[in-house]
DNA sequence: TAACTTTTGACATATAATTAACAAAACTGT
DNA sequence: ACAGTTTTGTTAATTATATGTCAAAAGTTA
């Protein structure tokens, strides 16, 4: 039968593919493609959704129905890191969204700052769902004197000043970077040396970082040009 | 010799490609691929940088260093649509840019609501950036009593209850999303019966709607995930 | 103006991503 | 326990995307 033990059949199911720690995928050296991490997180997303439906296995022909993929990317995008189904059952949902979790590296908390505490600044600040996920905001920077102080949510607005020696004080290594994309050069620069690994930016700028660094870029302008694009292209194909 | 003339010469150099009117591209009916509009903007947004810093030409190799593509794919890329550039000359940075912006449809304003003034919808409503790109909020919707009439910038919080209203009232398109997801679902079906055509979603839900409307995603939470998940492998990588 | 250089646009090739197919494993119902 | 069903993980085929190549066009220089 079923029940508490499939976490355990699933993982021992498959000696070639076994994973005993996270390190391992990366050991192998097997490369997964950008188009692979695009999709993980929202593989993420809807695991929760069926988590909170109570809904305890899928297969993956029934999630792609849901997801409008195929079955057979699913199940080739999640045997990039190891194999978590089972013939005949499909996959345990609890189990696939804590190994993705995994995957993902939000199974631990984050700590992390924002850089920037205009509107967007704060809006992240205050959003709710990060923390869900594990990531912590552990201080806000500006440098518009007249703000600093103010409480954003819990924290205060710290002066630019300041930045060097909390991270360097603390073990954090995420910013999000939210000043316009002249500041944004030299700060960024500034994070990187105070320990900084990852980067996630919204300033309209490609950030020239070494190699050990990982950006992640949200271009907003961008993203609201290709929906202006899609509309143009929806109207003219009338 | 080159001067004011470049951009006529370029328009007519070629007869096959020769292209009158924005249409055209979609009455060829030529598809053009996700990975090509996902860097348009990116392509624009180079040209504005080359324009600022008061250049005049630029050829596919130099513009492929500086964007860390393959001169190979810029000229394809930008073959989707005409033949921009001139041979020997290279591609004229205003005329491209100009090309770029009639092509993403941002040749002309669009009028556009924001739904949820929370902090990442008073966010959007505030960047100015948008409004340069010729993106203008024409207003702002909340269903939280306590803040309506207040205003984010220069416009107004309006009841959710003028939602309809407003949009029929005039020819806005283009509507953001900025509630909860279980509130968007509803909102975005009324916002298509009132006549938008295109939706910027913040909402983390990916919402079901007719084909010829346009949904453009911007899920921030995994976005996050992404950057995670490759701090963790940039850190396992060593 | 003629020789030489640059650079595009088009096409051909190579690489990457997606989809299809199917044997083997595990489940289900009797 | 057995027959039939489901569904995975894997490999093969297909499709899509990116890169390399080159003739022809236009620029540049002497």
């Amino acid at each position: 039968m079923l029940g508490d033990e499939r976490g355990n059949m699933i993982s021992s199911n498959s000696d070639k593919k076994k994973i005993d720690n996270i390190e391992d995928y990366f050991m192998a050296k097997k490369e997964i493609s950008q188009a692979v991490i695009q999709r993980l997180p929202r593989y993420y997303r809807y695991l929760e959704d069926l988590m909170d439906q109570g809904i305890e296995r899928i297969s993956s022909s029934e999630l792609s129905k849901r997801m409008k993929l195929t079955a057979s990317q699913i199940r080739q995008d999640l045997n990039n890191f190891g194999g978590f189904g089972q013939q005949g059952y499909g996959y345990n949902i609890k189990n696939l969204h804590d190994e993705i979790a995994k995957i993902l590296n939000i199974d631990n908390e984050h700590e992390m700052i924002i850089v920037g505490a205009g509107h967007l600044g704060q809006a992240l600040a205050n959003y709710t769902n990060f923390r869900k996920r594990g990531f912590i905001v552990k201080a806000i920077f500006d440098k518009d004197p007249s703000i600093i102080g103010k409480k954003v949510g819990e924290i205060e607005i710290q002066p630019m000043e300041k930045l060097d020696e909390i991270i360097k004080a603390s073990n954090i290594k995420m910013a999000a970077v939210c000043i316009p994309k002249n500041a944004a050069v030299k700060v960024v620069e500034q994070l990187i040396n105070d320990g900084i690994v990852g980067i996630w930016n919204f300033a309209h700028v490609d950030l020239e970082v070494p190699e050990n660094i990982v950006i992640e870029n949200v271009h907003l302008s961008e993203s609201l040009m290709r929906l202006s694009y899609r509309m143009g292209e929806s109207l003219n194909a009338e």
